[in-house]
DNA sequence: TAGGCCATCTGGTCCT
DNA sequence: AGGACCAGATGGCCTA
């Protein structure tokens, strides 16, 4: 590569920055260990979250939706005191909030949590 | 082979 | 000015 190459990098007032390709290096690898910092994120997250079967990996996505629905678990959890399917006693968490989190997706799932369901396996 | 997921690069914007 | 954050583009890998 050449290393004389410059990049612009115009600024909110919209003058164009000569960006040494030294610069341009510099900024990839801070974002490379940005990224590798979120993904450690993820991976921690990843582990606090029970899968069925065990030990399957989820994608970033499914790590932020199931996280979101592990939460409301366990808040029916403390709200009604059951261990065992809390989340079809409570109003607000009546149904799994799972893997289909699309905004415009109609709500056609059977009125149990996810958790509920993995833990009964268990 | 198509689709999903991911890492990396890049440029724009915001913040200190 | 420099760094952090973010989103879009791109290409590679893997699986059904």
């Amino acid at each position: 590569m050449n290393r004389n190459r410059r990049t612009t990098h115009s600024t909110e007032s919209g003058r164009d920055v000569q960006m040494s390709f030294d610069q341009r290096l510099q900024a990839n690898a801070r974002e490379r260990y940005r990224t590798h910092s979120v993904n450690s994120a993820f991976n921690n997250l990843r582990q606090l979250i029970p899968t069925e079967p065990r030990n399957r990996k989820l994608s970033k996505i499914e790590t932020l939706r199931l996280a979101k629905s592990y939460i409301s678990h366990l808040i029916a959890v403390l709200v009604t005191g059951n261990g065992q399917r809390p989340c079809v006693d409570t109003i607000g968490h009546q149904r799994s909030e799972g893997l289909s989190e699309q905004p415009d997706e109609p709500p056609a799932r059977p009125p149990i949590c996810t958790f509920c369901v993995t833990f009964d396996k268990s």
